[in-house]
DNA sequence: CCACTAACGCAACGATCAGTGCGATAATTT
DNA sequence: AAATTATCGCACTGATCGTTGCGTTAGTGG
C-alpha cells in the first residue's frame, strides 16, 4: 500500500501532452543545437504551457531521460532467424541503421550530457535484446555467451564510432563486426 | 596571409585567465550536475568577469570543446616497452585509469552533449597515440595494423563501458582486452 | 450521471542569463 | 621607454528562465 493516496491518471489528455512534448524534444534536438533545449522552448514547440513541463519533469535532464528511455525501448523486433549468426547480424544491422540517423544521434548525445544515467537509458533495452538472442541460442543447445562480453565487442565499437568519431557505421559494417566476433569464439 | 590584421596575444594574463576558467569548468562539472554550467557560473568560480567568457568563448559548447581538447591532449606518454603487446597494454591501462575517474567522465559527458564534435575532442589524441604505437611496431618489422580497426576493438569497448554502462572498466580489464585482441590477429 | 481530484492553463514575481558600449589594464612591438 | 592594441573589468539593459498561487478543465470511480 505504498502511497495509495496519489493515483496516477494516464488518460487521454496526459498521454497527448506527453506525446507532444516528446515529439517537440526530438524536433528541437534535430534542427538546432542542444544549447537551446530549455523547458520553455520545448513547451512552446509542443503547444503546452511551460508550467506543465516544470511540474511533470522538473528539469531537462529528467525530460531527456524519459524521452530517451521510451525512444530506445521496444523500437526493434528481436529477430529469430534460426541461427545465432543470423540473429546477431540482423539485430546489429538494425541497431547500426538506427544509430546512423543524425536525429537519433542528437538525442543520444543530449541524453548522455544530461547526467551520469543518460547513457544507460539509451542502451538498457539493447542489452535486454542481446540477452534474449543469447538465451534463445542457449535454448537451441548452442554455445552459452556472456551478455556483457558480447556487448563489449558488438555494441562497443558501434556506439564508439557513432559518438566519438565522425565516420559512420553502416549496416554492412555491423554484419562484418558480428562475423569477426563469432570467429574469435571458435578459435580460443 | 589570412587575417594578418588581428594578432593573437597569449601572454601572461590571458594564459592565467584561461587556466582559471578551465579549472573552474572542471570543478563545476565535478561537483554539481551539468545543468548549472553556465558562463556566469564559470566566471564566478574562476574569479573572472562574465563578459570575458562571452567574448572569448561565446557559448558553453565552445568552452567545453576547448577544455576537453586541452585536457585530453598530451596527457599520456606513449609507452615504448619494446613490444606491441607491452605498448598496447601499458597505454590502454593508462587510458582506462583516466576514464575511470568520475571527474573525467563528467567532462566527457558534458562535452559529448555540447555538440556533434564533442566526442572527437575527447579521443582525437587517443587515435594519434594509437597510431604512434602501431607505427613503431611497423618500424620494428612487426605486423602492420589498421588504426581504425584497432580503435574499434580497444577504445570501443572501453569508452562504451565508461559512457553507456554503470560498471567500471579497470586497468586489468583493459590489459585483458589487449590480450584477446592480439589473439584474434594470430588466428585469422 | 455525479462527485472527486489529478493534471493543465494562466498570471505574476524574482533571479539569472545574454549582450553592448566604454574606459582601464597590460602584452607586444618599435 | 613609448606607442599600439589585444584583452579584460565595469555598469547597464532587455530577454528568458525557474517558480508559486490560484482557477479551470477533464480523466476516473461510484
Amino acid at each position: 500500500m505504498a502511497d495509495s493516496s496519489t493515483q496516477v491518471r494516464p488518460g487521454g489528455r496526459s498521454a497527448k501532452v506527453r506525446a507532444a512534448v516528446h515529439h517537440a524534444v526530438a524536433e528541437l534536438l534535430a534542427e538546432e543545437e542542444a544549447e537551446t533545449l530549455t523547458l520553455p522552448a520545448v513547451a512552446a514547440r509542443a503547444g503546452v504551457h511551460p508550467t506543465t513541463l516544470y511540474r511533470r519533469w522538473g528539469s531537462t535532464a529528467q525530460l531527456l531521460n524519459d524521452v530517451a528511455t521510451s525512444r530506445f525501448t521496444d523500437d526493434l523486433v528481436v529477430p529469430d532467424s534460426g541461427s545465432l549468426a543470423g540473429d546477431l547480424q540482423r539485430w546489429l544491422a538494425d541497431v547500426a541503421t538506427d544509430v546512423a540517423d543524425p536525429d537519433t544521434l542528437a538525442l543520444m548525445r543530449a541524453t548522455i550530457g544530461s547526467g551520469p544515467a543518460g547513457g544507460c537509458a539509451c542502451v538498457e533495452d539493447r542489452h535486454r535484446q542481446l540477452g534474449a538472442i543469447i538465451r534463445r541460442e542457449q535454448d537451441r543447445g548452442g554455445t552459452a555467451l556472456d551478455v556483457e562480453t558480447a556487448a563489449d565487442f558488438l555494441l562497443g565499437p558501434l556506439y564508439y564510432r557513432a559518438i566519438f568519431t565522425p565516420e559512420p557505421a553502416s549496416a554492412d559494417w555491423a554484419r562484418t563486426l558480428v562475423s569477426t566476433y563469432l570467429a574469435t569464439l571458435r578459435t580460443p
